[in-house]
DNA sequence: AAGAATAGTGCATAATCATGCATAGTCAAG
DNA sequence: CTTGACTATGCATGATTATGCACTATTCTT
């Protein structure tokens, strides 16, 4: 009965645009726990999207980076606006991608007398409605799925364009294997980036700490400042203030 | 519930433009307060703003070029529908920024081993559903309401960057005073395009015919071909085939 | 500046979710 | 057939998340 009965939950939520659990369940008769298994399995395999109480279709040009934006968006706003605080009148900045970034794109909006360098396209249209700030984009190729643009043209516009400090994410920041990413290609441009900053200034959620993703960035040491919202007692953290990294949380600031 | 009710909000707001916050919590069946929460994480995430009493469409912060892409839509697509036929596959093409470049982006939506090169946001963003088609962003500073990239660091990108045919939009194509554009800083990023491009089209609606905007581009020998509108009988477009200019008319072809 | 309307917040409750376990099918080998 | 391994499903449970209500803070109106 599985396999039938996913292809007709595929086809009514096509039909539909959006259904709550309950509903079906009715309409397949089976209990709710099992459409919850169902959606669960179908899970990025056909264009829709879980969320509390149902599912809807999704946007099915929408890269994922829009996608993530809504997921723990408050924790990652909470994020953007600690970083901010590093920025002051005046700065030139880079900015890096990922959805995180595009909340600190967000924060940025009423700034003025700001030069933000970005190779992230959700950054630069989420700054173009800023009037007091300066937009350079870096050229490269497009990796759409990010929205970012990567490669050796990227690299070289970095090189021409200095800036004062850096804001990126990553994938994954351990005390023992640095800063780490997935992708190769942005992996390279992200080296740059590292290499540039004068001063850096990493993004990272609770959970991407102690995580190691397959192509490394650079050391830890690189780190001039961490944001993130895991709390002192993450031994994680512990590993890294130990390594003299300085970490600030979202609501009040620590000095290690 | 809340995914479904979010997607339903957003859905309402689009329709009516503006909602008072009463009204969507009786037409959702759900408290104010619930209604609040849900309008605070959906902030920015689809253009609307939030504001005292309810939420509105936001498109003040909408670019021109955006809004211009309402204006004339049907000639435009036409216009670029009959510039796609000049590309082959596998071809590495620039394409410059404008609407009507907003309008080529989408008739390429669905070919196959493309490689375009544009310094046009609107373009980069259509194209980046397009599974077929590479895309290389030309670096440079933002031009915000065209959400065009211009300056030295765009010249730069674009002669290391090869292509082998420019597809740009220009505001007077003139026999007597050639190409001309009314922006100086993207003027000279024109001009290095029109430099570069071992073929160049222009694709032009009838009133830009004759039209001499204040900074020149380039001469109209420039041009390989001309896409317009305009009829033959229209006065410029027999001057410019006295130029010795080629052009096509959307529906059939007419070399001169 | 005062009053009214709207917004934000903490908390208790209700809804939804994930998971373990038992049961009922399903299929293949004997 | 029958047996046994495997899968699918429903139900119950504890955990998580969402919501409404009451209250306080803020913002608008006059």
């Amino acid at each position: 009965m599985k396999g039938v009965r996913q292809r007709t939950l595929q086809e009514l939520l096509r039909n539909h645009g959006q259904m709550t659990v309950r509903q079906l369940a009715e309409r397949l008769e089976v209990s709710e726990a099992t459409i919850r298994r169902d959606l669960q399995e179908l899970q990025g395999v056909s264009g829709f999207e879980r969320m509390h109480g149902g599912a809807t279709l999704s946007d099915d040009n929408e890269p994922p980076v829009m996608a993530r934006r809504r997921e723990n968006a408050a924790a990652k706003m909470a994020l953007a606006m600690r970083a901010r605080e590093e920025i002051y009148p005046g700065a030139t900045i880079f900015i890096g991608s990922g959805s995180t970034m595009g909340f600190l794109a967000e924060c940025l909006l009423d700034s003025h007398e700001l030069t933000v360098i970005t190779n992230a396209q959700n950054v630069a249209l989420r700054l173009a409605s800023a009037p007091g700030v300066n937009i350079v984009m870096t050229g490269g190729a497009l990796r759409k799925g990010e929205m970012s643009l990567i490669g050796p043209i990227t690299e070289d516009t970095l090189r021409q364009v200095p800036f004062e400090m850096a804001f990126m994410s990553v994938q994954g920041v351990s005390a023992s294997a640095g800063l780490s990413n997935a992708f190769a290609p942005e992996a390279s441009t992200d080296r740059v980036v590292v290499n540039l900053a004068p001063r850096l200034i990493v993004v990272a959620e609770a959970h991407k700490l102690g995580r190691v993703a397959p192509i490394s960035i650079g050391p830890v040491s690189a780190v001039d400042l961490l944001v993130t919202d895991a709390g002192p007692h993450h031994e994680e953290v512990q590993r890294l203030a130990a390594a003299d990294i300085r970490f600030v949380h979202p609501t009040d600031a620590v000095k290690v």
